[in-house]
DNA sequence: TCTATTTGACCGGC
DNA sequence: GCCGGTCAAATAGA
């Protein structure tokens, strides 16, 4: 019991939080306002703008009697305007003539709004139409048994939202849309923590985002390739990985049953990703929970060399070394006390300290 | 009491 | 045999 708890690191790994905003887009509804005639948005005219941009019968009685109103209000306009005007017969006429003129216009204008209004409503009827069919489609595939060519249809399109294909029919089938909190079990592990290399055989084609899933193919993984390591580097980690990879016959012996989940699954092969970075700050606050497994004073280093491995998932292969290190000399410093988390590579390179899972 | 750290021992590679 | 990496019991701290 003891033994198991201490194989998951110790336990609990403190839950990082990590909001993901999730912005919604919503229902962005999209707000089109028609042009009408010259270019002249209909709402520019303010009496008609509120009822009229909707296709209703009753909003469109509405509409027309407020056009009547306007036209009325436009001809007491111009009775007034014949009445105030004190000047000669002459500018009285060639008021009225404008005035007729201005009439003439907003009376085109009205019936071209007419005709707009008339368009959308036969557009709203078609599509009132059209959905009412699609609906009684719907209903009568609901009733009747669904063809084989349909469903592989609909999985196919759920499987494309999981973000993941299959080509077997069989898997695809087990694939039902889950809803909220409701998860495939098959699909927990890589899903929850994404980097659990406990990978089902028949997963591995589909969770290539696994950590480090070189159970078969100790080449380079997805986690080498996210921690963008320079070609050389990480053939020569990869060889690394591929040796840790192959614990001898006597850790085999000796390894704890329930240290991890994959001496369980693949007892010859014990994935671990080492992640040799650089940190210039006194912490290592990189998005990643690690934990110090293990302290060693290196030979001609009075600074200690601290060893730490990811807690962000259990199992979490990635480990990582801590100590100081000479620009220069791309050698251990031993002229501070107060050393920083600086992590070597073999070639000297250095990297983000980011670990591949965060 | 639980969790993280320390530290001596162990193991494998060179 | 030396050295680096890891394990795990002991210990510290919240």
């Amino acid at each position: 019991m003891e033994a198991a708890r201490k194989a998951d690191y110790g336990g609990k790994v403190k839950e990082e939080k990590r909001v993901e905003s999730d912005a919604g887009e919503g229902d962005c509804k999209e707000e089109r306002v028609p042009k009408v005639g010259n270019g002249r948005r209909d709402h520019e005219n303010d009496n008609i703008k509120p009822s009229c941009t909707k296709p209703n019968q009753k909003e469109l009685t509405s509409c027309d009697k407020q056009m009547t109103v306007m036209d009325g209000m436009e001809r007491s306009s111009e009775e007034l305007n014949s009445k105030a005007s004190s000047s000669t017969q002459k500018e009285k006429d060639e008021q009225l003539e404008s005035a007729k003129a201005e009439m003439g216009e907003v009376k085109e204008e009205n019936q071209r709004l007419r005709m707009y209004l008339n368009q959308i409503m036969k557009d709203y009827q078609n599509l009132q139409m059209q959905f009412h069919d699609i609906v009684q489609q719907e209903t009568k595939k609901s009733t009747s048994p669904p063809n084989n060519h349909q469903e592989a249809e609909e999985t196919e399109l759920v499987s494309l939202t999981l973000g993941r294909t299959s080509t077997d029919p069989k898997k695809v089938e087990n694939y039902v849309i889950p809803s909220k909190g409701q998860v495939h079990e098959q699909d927990k592990e890589g899903l929850a923590l994404g980097l659990d290399c406990q990978v089902h055989e028949q997963d591995k084609e589909g969770l290539a985002l696994g950590l480090d899933c070189q159970y078969e193919m100790p080449k380079i993984t997805l986690a080498e390739s996210s921690l963008n390591a320079s070609p050389e580097n990480s053939l020569e980690e990869v060889k690394e990985e591929a040796r840790d990879t192959l614990p001898p016959p006597k850790i085999l012996k000796t390894m704890r049953s329930g240290e991890d989940g994959v001496s369980e699954q693949s007892p010859a092969k014990k994935t671990r990703v080492s992640v040799r970075v650089r940190c210039d700050t006194p912490t290592m606050n990189d998005g990643c929970q690690w934990r110090k497994y293990g302290q060693k004073i290196a030979k001609g280093n009075p600074c200690p060399r601290a060893y730490y491995r990811c807690t962000v998932a259990l199992n979490c292969p990635v480990r990582k070394q801590a100590g100081k290190w000479d620009e220069n000399t791309n050698a251990a410093k031993n002229d501070q006390m107060n050393w920083n988390p600086l992590i070597k590579t073999g070639n000297g390179e250095r990297k983000s300290p980011r670990c591949p899972s965060a």
